[in-house]
DNA sequence: CGGCTTTGACCTGCGC
DNA sequence: GCGCAGGTCAAAGCCG
């Protein structure tokens, strides 16, 4: 399984199409080992684009343009976060992201995109992609009624919605009503996950998105709680879960879930720091799902220049679906 | 006062 | 069926 969706998800000339990954409906998990540890502003070069603002590139690295404008999630952060990230991981997504700005990434050692020097190049490590579910499988079970009930709303009903409120002030009878009022059967794909690790002081990184809090649990075998965040913006269902690392409570891993269906607030205020080409042309490219389909049927429009070949080789897991239980996995396919 | 966080309760799926 | 763990809800409280 995990070869036929590696196949899948490389672009026909080998390179990793991170956004097709994605739009296969998959869940895309990317670590970053922890020997390969980097400084943003290292790692930016590999990313190619000397231009940006480190932060900015490194996360449209990182986020393989899922949220591909404006992330900012390093710029200028309370704790200076550092990602820590795969090379082959950087240079890859660079390219994917360099490749669809149609920018010239300069990729291998020495080289960078930019001015400057890029640490050394180590091809040994890999990034890990984690596409799960797009059959449904894991979550197809797994996902809750409640789920299905809430996209449901969201989709359709604002009504519904407010009904479901409405019947809040019963009490327990109001999970019943929403359970029964939820349409029986028809499966739903889960949203796209990505997951990334960086290592912070602050568990919450800023990402230009406005997050609201609804939860927190404690984690198994972790002593660190699992916080679950909802973007605020209306009709928008994205959601991001972020835990820290029990093996190294340095990192944070952030797990975001959906495509956003607006631009991010940085980005409405103008943030200078983004300098690329249109950007909220870009944003809509990969958040709007028409456009996603539309890139995905026909890349080459967003891959204008060539490349050299993969210098790493994508591995595709199966849906391991929670963190915990991929991460001890990755780290350990890193291990030499 | 609105927006956000906190936190206990609740629901669901899964394994035994 | 039971217990566990993950995920979500929503009331209460906090804060600017």
């Amino acid at each position: 399984m995990s070869q036929e969706r590696g196949e899948l998800y490389h672009h026909q000339h080998g390179h990793l199409f991170l956004n097709e990954m994605i739009n296969s409906g998959g869940d895309l998990s990317c670590f970053f080992s922890h020997h390969e540890a980097m400084s943003v502003a290292d790692a930016a070069p590999f990313a190619g684009f000397a231009d940006y603002d480190y932060g900015a590139a490194l996360s449209r690295a990182a986020f393989g343009d899922v949220r591909c404008d404006e992330l900012g999630l390093f710029d200028a952060p309370p704790a200076k976060p550092e990602l820590l990230i795969d090379v082959d991981a950087a240079i890859d997504y660079g390219a994917v992201v360099g490749r669809r700005h149609g920018l010239d990434v300069s990729i291998g050692g020495g080289g960078g995109g930019g001015d400057g020097g890029t640490g050394p190049v180590t091809p040994n490590s890999s990034v890990s992609s984690s596409s799960s579910e797009a059959g449904g499988d894991e979550e197809s079970g797994g996902r809750s009624k409640k789920d299905r009930i809430k996209e449901e709303e969201e989709e359709g009903g604002e009504e519904k919605q407010l009904q479901a409120r409405g019947s809040d002030d019963q009490g327990g009878e109001k999970s019943k009503k929403l359970v029964k009022a939820k349409n029986k059967g028809e499966k739903r794909q889960r949203e796209p996950r990505f997951a990334f690790m960086t290592k912070s002081e602050v568990d919450h990184l800023e990402d230009g998105y406005r997050w609201r809090k609804y939860g927190q649990k404690a984690v198994k075998n972790s002593p660190y709680p699992r916080s679950y965040y909802r973007c605020t913006t209306q009709k928008c269902s994205v959601k991001k879960r972020v835990e820290r690392s029990h093996e190294d409570p340095s990192i944070v891993i952030t797990t975001y879930e959906g495509r956003h269906t607006h631009q991010s607030p940085a980005n409405l205020r103008g943030s200078s720091h983004f300098l690329a080409p249109s950007p909220s042309f870009r944003a809509q490219e990969f958040l709007n799902p028409s456009s996603h389909h539309h890139m995905s049927t026909n890349p080459t429009m967003y891959l204008p220049i060539s490349l050299p070949p993969p210098l790493q080789q994508l591995q595709v897991l199966p849906d391991y679906g929670l963190l915990q239980d991929i991460i001890p996995s990755f780290i350990h396919q890193n291990q030499p």
